[in-house]
DNA sequence: ATCTGGTTTTGACATCGATCAAATCTGTAG
DNA sequence: CTACAGATTTGATCGATGTCAAAACCAGAT
């Protein structure tokens, strides 16, 4: 399950170094923010943390997903963030608590960065760009959380599948096609549907000319798309 | 309209003081962080910052409320956030992006605190504890709303009244009476309902015991509350 | 090529919350 | 105390989405 980091493969290692958290680090920091981070290998659900434990370290995806969720009373989960290739995640608890408020588990085969907490608090510290580095994370990590709120908030379901459709699309107006890189299920719970109602909205997009086949999104006109 | 910062009330300057954002600094960084400070003040429903323009500027606000919110294409308007005294709004943008992603107004007669965004960028790279505080306030800041995307897409309307009421009452079981510190229109932005969907969550919570008279909020059970 | 388990879609239905309009309440200024 | 404007509640209705069950689809293993 756990490796150290030399074995990362070179993709993961792009995606590590791609990462707000190491991108812009100079060499020193950097290896010091390496020294820290150990490299973690799950195959898919399982879980990674649980509600109410200790948060004695927070994570950065490197390949797969991971679904972040919360319980209510009678048992039903319900997505608050879905994790992909170069998100952090509980990065939040190095200043703002001592426990995870949410679990989190795998949705694939998935390999993690995993940063020790505290000494992470420490380096941030003493290196300037660490800190800085934690503040650009935070911020990107908020702005994405507060777009999230307002997508929930202001959109039906198919305005919010139309909407991420045109994040992936090419700016350009015309025909476009995309793959989604993780199942739709994993897409409901990004957008805040039940998989039913996705499946629904791709139905409802129709009319719209989008075409849907197994992961392959095909969009007849992304003009026409932006309206709805 | 824009008053010099001696102007502060008492009440306000306690405010400020407690801060995240202020609340941990030392001397000599409090005094650089209140130079790049200007403090205004508005009457009801003024705007602030629109959507899409320059983010030259973050706020804190010292007394009153500002309502966050975003329009969709028809023009119906969805609250991403009340802010309180106390509270920190479009600091995300410190390091995330140089436009305001959504709208600000008051949404009572209000003062705030003025920070200049580079002046404040350029503190935090001089001083230490100055970037510590701008974590402080993004982890805080992020946690809330995550849960308030968890509690949206968890919770029925009068959960997260009952939610809302809990975390202003005495810890213990029993009974307990809160005066709402503003209008319910506002309480209904912050959980994401239409003024309707609050006043009949209201009136389902009767039956768990809630009286609700203008502004004042009693509660025979805080225990039963819980149970909602 | 076929089987098999898991994913996605479809159908039927129940529920929640939004919307619009009208009635009622409240607080404030005379 | 009264009147008024604004806030809140209530009623009626509608649309959107969740839920449960069953059918269809798909991909990987044999």
């Amino acid at each position: 399950m756990m490796n150290s980091n030399f074995k990362l493969s070179n993709r993961d290692r792009a995606v590590l170094m791609k990462t707000p958290f190491l991108t812009s680090l100079s060499g020193n920091s950097l290896m010091r923010m390496i020294s820290v981070m150990s490299v973690i290998s799950l195959t898919n659900r399982k879980s990674i943390f649980r509600e109410g434990e200790n948060a004695d370290a927070f994570y950065c995806v490197l390949s797969g997903y991971v679904r972040l969720y919360q319980l209510n009373r009678d048992g039903r989960e319900a997505d608050i963030r879905i994790c992909s290739p170069g998100d952090t995640f509980a990065e939040c608890l190095l200043y703002g608590g001592t426990k995870y408020r949410y679990h989190a588990q795998t949705a694939e085969a998935t390999t993690l960065a995993r940063f020790d907490m505290q000494a992470v608090r420490d380096l941030a510290e003493q290196e300037r760009d660490i800190a800085k580095a934690v503040i650009t994370s935070l911020s990107k990590h908020l702005m994405t959380t507060m777009d999230c709120v307002a997508n929930d908030r202001l959109h039906t379901a198919p305005q919010r599948v139309a909407n991420y459709i045109l994040t992936r699309c090419p700016v350009d107006g015309g025909p476009a096609s995309i793959r989604l890189p993780f199942q739709k299920n994993l897409l409901a719970g990004m957008l805040g549907l039940a998989p039913e109602a996705l499946s629904r909205a791709f139905s409802t997009l129709r009319r719209t000319g989008v075409t849907v086949r197994g992961r392959v999104i095909q969009v007849g006109d992304v003009q026409a798309l932006r309206e709805i």
